[in-house]
DNA sequence: CGAAACCTTGAGAGCTCTCAATGTGAGTGG
DNA sequence: CCACTCACATTGAGAGCTCTCAAGGTTTCG
């Protein structure tokens, strides 16, 4: 909630919804463990960085752009279960392989880690085991409360809880540009991009926010837009 | 999902959705930690353990009986996060106070921990760790599974996948005792108590399931159960 | 400038919810 | 052991929210 993430490109950077924390954390987790060093990469936009069943032997870190990560069913519905900014880690399995898909949602750089030199940290290390514990617990405790968002919440607080959770982590100035597309907005929060499309002209019939000259654009009336959440 | 659970009293026992496999670390994470002992307390079915926002003083780990823990919007509006079984732990935080509240389901057994002495014992043994890791990436994987099915799934989706894992959990017979409510269930799914019973009574026609006497057992076709979650 | 992807808007359908009534089982006291 | 009670579960009818299908507008990029 008041993680403060560094953006260097703002209109770029994208939030980071399943690892709130995350980014703190993991920044942590390897200035205390020099022997760590990843490997950079770069994917560009919309490119695969592992799809789901593949053998997980990589743990991944942002350095600049942002990623997504999504799971999806053998008809094509899919469900977003995170976005991931510089500093954040993603890509760690409990089994042998990933249970999801990441891809670039920007053109993205990374820092790759062989997930076994890790784990072999974190058996040597308690503090680092504690960090991934830490970031683990994080994690979890947003992926429950977007559990209670699809599980129980309106289009139009689902809507209006997103844009206030991008806000935030883009610096919380309530005017900020999506860094994703209505789709990857609908897929994260269970609706059609339709919906996504609809709610958010009648949030600004509401004058619960202003959009400017591309959609991607927003300014947040903060108070009506909490209004909108209720809770 | 092929985790085993010792069940003491099937018919009472209820499913772990969000630690599937937390039972096998929460029996381990203890064993291998003497200096831990917990305190065993006792709650009566329907009783508060913990209520969202309180202090997170406390860790629990589940004895006998069943537990509960959820969230719930301002209006009454209820999203259960998880079902706790005799051998999961629950009650972690990454901040200072609970972020859910928990309740017995039926009567039930817990041994309860302090907080900071689990969070010692993890900072100065890495296999505590490590296991607390284990079991937060796990409990996260299950989070992640379950957003896609409240994002994405239909509610004969929903609740025929609820029904095999609370088969899987139960010993995988095919034939059961649901232990927790119609009520209980659709919060769980994100429906309502009408939807779950109107769709059990559809995959019943379909002969998906048989119903005995109560309402509670029931008898799975597996083959069938699965076609009906397709994927 | 043209093409393609993205976004918005409209109309109607469908799935799930809401409201209401009935049925059922477990527990209690006579 | 039976009647009673209350919580739980089922069923029905209609409403509402979101989806689907379709068309048109807008932005981006080559």
């Amino acid at each position: 909630m008041s993680s403060v993430i560094s953006l260097p490109q703002p209109s770029q950077a994208a939030a980071s919804f399943n690892a709130p924390v995350g980014g703190i954390h993991g920044s942590g987790l390897f200035a205390s463990c020099p022997e760590l060093i990843g490997t950079p990469f770069a994917y560009a936009r919309e490119e695969e960085i592992y799809g789901e069943g593949e053998d997980a032997e990589f743990v991944y870190k942002v350095v600049e752009g942002a990623v997504r990560t999504h799971k999806v069913l053998s008809d094509g519905r899919r469900q977003i279960t995170g976005f991931h900014l510089p500093g954040d880690l993603f890509g760690f399995e409990q089994g042998e392989t990933h249970r999801h898909t990441a891809e670039a949602l920007s053109d993205a750089k990374v820092l790759i880690f062989k997930r076994r030199q890790i784990e072999r940290a974190a058996t040597h290390r308690a503090e680092v085991a504690c960090q991934l514990w830490s970031m683990a617990t994080n994690n979890l405790r947003h992926a429950q409360d977007h559990m209670l968002l699809l599980g129980r919440r309106s289009a139009t607080e689902r809507v209006a809880s997103f844009l206030m959770e991008v806000d935030e982590r883009l610096g919380g100035t309530g005017t900020f540009a999506l860094p994703m597309t209505r789709r990857d907005i609908a897929d994260c929060l269970g609706l059609t991009i339709e919906t996504v499309s609809r709610t958010i002209t009648q949030l600004e019939a509401d004058g619960a926010l202003l959009r400017s000259s591309t959609s991607r654009h927003v300014s947040l009336r903060r108070n009506r837009m909490r209004r909108a959440v209720e809770d």
